[in-house]
DNA sequence: TTCCTTGCAAATCGTTTGCATAATG
DNA sequence: CATTATGCAAACGATTTGCAAGGAA
């Protein structure tokens, strides 16, 4: 595998990655360095993202709405999508692990792990939502 | 809403996925039922194929590789991955909407459900890899 | 100087859509 | 006959990639 070379552009985009705790499409990664690095590229951007999810130091999610999103966050931990305004929240809550075990039961492969994202209203539409009474 | 009329493309893309346990593509779709209608196009295929899952008559998968997948059980049921082949298979599993609360628990938005995915090594891919000792 | 990284643009891939024609009720 | 559905091709949005030039070791 080539050697690593130090880059600005993919420390940028690793840092802008740890300073947000939503997590930023590749398009929202690359509006904002752009204000940094005005001539920074979109490929540039993608092939930084690609590279450093196969380094492991992010991860990138695929939730469904036909965009991927990046996070920086690479502990194990869950997430929350939001169905009124699409936001992507991290769950503090303890691991649920065990229902690999219960999908195990009468399957003859081997189960690895699993891919978990809850969904519903998120504290700020919830709050919407109550207080106009559903509109 | 428009009257729904009849169509012998619908009918057959949906036999042909009730027919199916693997989780078929559009495009597997598609070049399946050229065999029975040799000018189907692909549009087509995916304009039947998203009507009938807003029709609840099936379901649309996003399982992360890419590609969406078609499944006609509309049942809740879980799926699993087959890290090495792509497979996507039926798990007969318990319920195990109970994490929903878990994920609550500290969160001050709405839980509606969760949608999960398991994946590891499918039966085949499992026998073939303690077989050939990992390769 | 070597070779990794960038910027730019063109290329891919999966999916959607406009339009004229065919099929359904 | 009024409309929905189809086939075809063009349009799309997200992501990837080829290439020549720039930057790091």
């Amino acid at each position: 595998m080539a050697t690593l070379k130090h880059s600005k552009q993919r420390d940028a985009i690793l840092n802008f990655l740890m300073s947000r705790k939503d997590h930023p499409t590749a398009d929202v990664v690359y509006s904002h360095l752009r204000e940094e690095y005005p001539n920074i590229s979109l490929g540039t951007v993608y092939r930084n993202l690609t590279l450093l999810s196969e380094l492991g130091q992010i991860k990138r999610l695929h939730i469904g709405d036909g965009v991927d999103h990046f996070d920086a966050d690479t502990s194990q931990h869950y997430h929350f999508l939001c169905s009124e305004c699409g936001a992507v929240i991290d769950l503090k809550m303890e691991t649920i692990d065990h229902i690999n075990q219960l999908a195990g039961v009468g399957f003859d492969g081997q189960i690895a792990g699993n891919i978990t994202y809850f969904y519903g209203l998120c504290p700020k539409c919830s709050a919407k939502s109550g207080q106009q009474e559903g509109a």
